[in-house]
DNA sequence: CGACGTGATGCGTCCAACGCATCCTTGACA
DNA sequence: TGTCAAGGATGCGTTGGACGCATCACGTCG
């Protein structure tokens, strides 16, 4: 951010145009500290002040009462529209903000959606005026929509855009599925080498990268094998046919473990499980309406399979 | 004037706007701080009091800055239009009134018009980018007429109407004048028993009445016999004829006493010269050219002409 | 010429605004 | 996981601005 030069501030301040204004309609001071519930002498001194920020008089001092001048006819002019737009903001300011007639809502993982899904039903009871979308196309790029507007929320895993809030909402649990007749599958558990001398079937989306690195090989990242899929089927099928470890969230990998053809075996890292914390991140203006999205996400989240760990 | 309801006093102040523009472009009190030439404690307690006097909370905080609420938005979306207004109204207000293009100006009795057309030539030369009028048909109306704006200054003899301001310019006397074979001619002075029972031949203007009976009677009042005429010419040729008294200014009256044919007396009142104390009034947007108006009336003004008394 | 109403001002009081120093919370990073 | 840096909040003491009270100076008006 750079130094920049902040516009020269005003000399002139609201109690002087107050107290311009309430001279110039009242034509004496004792008349103005009425209108103003003050005394004749605060009057006449913040008049005094007033002259000297504007840097002009601004009355003619007459035997019966103050008469404009004519730099004091143009602050007369313009000081009630001033002081009434002002009170019109403040009035704004005040309202609170109404509530958005749509919602765009994004996951910044696609692993997310088949759950999501049922938050449309959730907000329809709490908020029934919002109506809520979901532009998935949004989702590789979440973070970036929701700065330049295209989307009113986001939930992400990563940090929200500068200038932007989010709440702490949930984690998951990213897990490792092989084979079950993989050499992996009888180990119970995973090491960095196993990871790095494997084929990775994972998601297109990048933004979990640096943290999975981490949280396996700490500061040494050795090279991997890694092949991006956009469809969860595909990842899923692969690693069924022996192909490499593919790496799922709780919320996707359980229906295929479940699933009577079978086949596949959960593996977690010998570390411990890997947990990705979910955000969600909003716009400004949405700070009264976000709680009850919150809520809605949290209430429609699916209860974490795995209780062990 | 009545006990009007000064419109509510806004809460928010240019303070707390220029605050919450600095915190909004910058995002931290700190860095807010430094632009505002304060401190980061001074910073925090300004917007503690910006949002006390908003009613909402403005910002919200994060372990990152500050991030606008919809409220803060709203108001950093208003608030640097708004401070910019104020410096331009303070720019405006500072500076100086332009020099008027025209200039109207009456005088309240056309007995000083002879003179009068004199000062167009002087104010030629100190002020030649302003042209002056006299529009004499308002001149039975003069301080109205300056009061509805249709004159820009007036020489009264009354009191200005209220909110305009007068400066004290000069004097003139009252002469009284009769046929020079009329009775009262013999006499030298004048008694207010001889003022009420003889025909007074006036101008049509009336704003001097109530003086001239204060100064001839005092509180007690006779009914007198008033005649008004509207030309000059006539008013001296019917006290030329014996008809009466004529009452008028040493302007005019100066050229028929001097005049060859003669045949006209002057008189005073026994109690002393009549005089009329003349001020130029002036609407307020003329307050920097009516100096130099003022000085052109002096200028131009004729030396009285009797030096006795 | 005196009474009145005007704005200006000296004085004492009080509180808002500020700076300094410090504390508490929260991410970031090793 | 612990440490550190950076953010805002806050207690404290100082200062100056805003105010009320009383009074003054001046012009107007009766």
């Amino acid at each position: 951010m750079s130094i920049e030069r902040e516009p020269a501030a005003p000399r002139l301040d609201v109690r002087d145009l107050r107290v311009v204004v309430a001279l110039g309609r009242s034509g004496t001071t004792a008349a103005a500290a009425a209108r103003l519930h003050l005394t004749q002498s605060a009057v006449s001194r913040a008049l005094a002040v007033a002259e000297a920020h504007a840097g002009v008089p601004l009355f003619t001092r007459t035997a019966r009462g103050l008469v404009p001048t004519s730099a004091g006819a143009v602050l007369l002019d313009a000081a009630p529209g001033m002081l009434a737009d002002l009170s019109e903001l403040e009035r704004r300011v005040r309202e609170p903000a109404p509530a958005p007639r749509r919602l765009r809502l994004v996951a910044e993982c696609h692993m997310a959606y088949p759950w999501l899904a049922r938050v449309v039903l959730r907000l329809r009871r709490t908020a029934p005026a919002v109506r809520l979308e979901m532009p998935a196309e949004h989702s590789l790029r979440a973070a970036e929509a929701l700065a330049e507007g295209a989307i009113d929320a986001a939930l992400l895993t990563s940090r929200p855009p500068p200038g932007f809030l989010s709440t702490e909402m949930m984690e998951d649990e990213l897990m490792f599925l092989v084979a079950s007749d993989h050499p992996l599958a009888a180990k119970g558990s995973l090491t960095p080498r196993d990871i790095a001398s494997h084929e990775l079937l994972v998601p297109t989306v990048r933004t979990e990268d640096a943290r999975f690195l981490r949280f396996v090989f700490g500061s040494r990242r050795p090279r991997l094998r890694v092949e991006r899929l956009a469809i969860t089927e595909a990842i899923v099928e692969l690693a069924r046919a022996g192909l490499g470890i593919a790496v799922l969230s709780e919320w996707v990998a359980g229906p295929y473990l479940d699933a009577p053809e079978g086949g596949l075996t959960a593996l977690r890292l010998r570390k411990g499980p890997l947990k990705r914390a979910w955000r969600l991140a909003h716009a400004p203006e949405l700070d009264a309406t976000a709680p009850l999205l919150a809520d809605a996400i949290r209430a429609a989240q699916p209860r974490p399979r795995l209780s062990r760990g």
